[in-house]
DNA sequence: CATCGTCCTTGACCCAGATCAATCAATGCA
DNA sequence: TGCATTGATTGATCTGGGTCAAGGACGATG
């Protein structure tokens, strides 16, 4: 009924428009959706973290492209008794449709990031995201100097906040420049004061991006 | 237990972060999601048609402006009785998941529109899924002319398009000089041939964005 | 039918971010 | 130890779309 699959970094998982016989839960590691256009242009959609979902009952093709970020385990439901399970067990439904909600949010504020925001911004705004959702797993509050870890290359990041892999780096230097972040290295970075980093993602308040 | 509430066009239904103490179901009329900055820069993020889902279960807070785009009237239930009938009736669950990923498939086809997609295109896509969902409940297949009333004004274009209402009208003028689209005033859309602006959406196929 | 208000168009100019290109740093590998 | 390879930075220049501003079309209202 259930079964395990991996796949390595950088791997594609399903390609956008193929079958998708199977529904999965992510185990391990970090998977990303993405779209692109003929000519190349790549716009990131989603980041499937552990327990999130992949796949939907009820349709069978992939709508975008699913790439493992890192190493990737899922754990796969061949669809048919998946939705069996469904239909017997109302609490699987309400879980799963709690889940789309919060991604059908986060990809809410994402669209106005996209819209509306400027480069420094986006940056702030991803950048702030990262740290929030680090710092929650580290039980950590926001009041001292906070270091993490970039999970993504400057290409990857573009690829999320429409824009360029220049950009975004001439963003960075700039925000580092400005004293807002620092960084140790390419990769890790260090907020001393989050507020101040609060300030630049043009948000109104301190409330929540997610995912 | 449900109830019914209407709202004259350009009525505020809720304000970003105001409690929700009900969910509804839109009986009639198009209401539009939207958030903005305190600057005033606002994005559209979603549309609500007659059928569509509004408020979740589980949270109270709204998390965006719903503001209606023409009369409106919505079927309201009580947040309470509700979450006691998704208990009861595994139906409703799974109906509502449905629905709700239909909503992100489409948010996420519109990041790809407003991370990657330029000026033209963005116009062209958007003259695209209105004709083809007018087109859908008129019956009508795409082989011949097609003419249409857009029901927006450039500003809620632009507000959707992460444009400025100028550009939108220069798009606008410059497909119509084009022959990608005729124009009768400035509301009544006629499209010669439906390949053609398909062309100029940057889509690689003819499938669909949503809502 | 004049006047207002709303929506739209068009022009002139500007700038944020894209593009093109050179260089650098870190890592792996022979 | 030298040499690719990959990712990041930085500079120079270009351009799509924003901004500012001046009308135009058209319906509503007195």
């Amino acid at each position: 009924m259930k079964y395990y699959r991996e796949f390595e970094a950088g791997q594609t998982i399903v390609w956008s428009g193929d079958e998708l016989n199977f529904v999965a839960s992510v185990v391990d590691g970090i998977a990303s959706l993405s779209q692109t256009m003929e000519d190349g242009r790549r716009q990131m959609v989603g980041l499937l973290l552990p327990s999130d979902f992949l796949g939907r009952p009820g349709r069978a093709a992939a709508p975008y492209d699913v790439t493992a970020s890192t190493k990737v385990t899922l754990c796969c439901f061949r669809r048919g008794p998946f939705e069996e399970l469904m239909n017997t067990t109302p609490h699987v439904a309400q879980r799963l449709l709690e889940m789309t909600l919060d991604e059908l949010d986060a990809a809410r504020e994402w669209l106005l990031l996209l819209g509306r925001k400027t480069a420094r911004e986006k940056i702030a705004s991803l950048l702030a995201i990262i740290a929030r959702r680090k710092a929650a797993i580290a039980q950590h509050n926001h009041e001292t100097d906070f270091t993490f870890d970039l999970p993504m290359t400057r290409e990857a990041m573009a690829d999320y906040l429409g824009l360029t892999l220049e950009t975004v780096s001439r963003q960075v230097s700039a925000l580092k420049r400005d004293g807002v972040i620092k960084l140790q290295g390419k990769r890790e970075v260090t907020i001393p004061d989050f507020s101040r980093l609060l300030d630049e993602t043009g948000d109104d308040n301190d409330g929540g991006l997610l995912v």
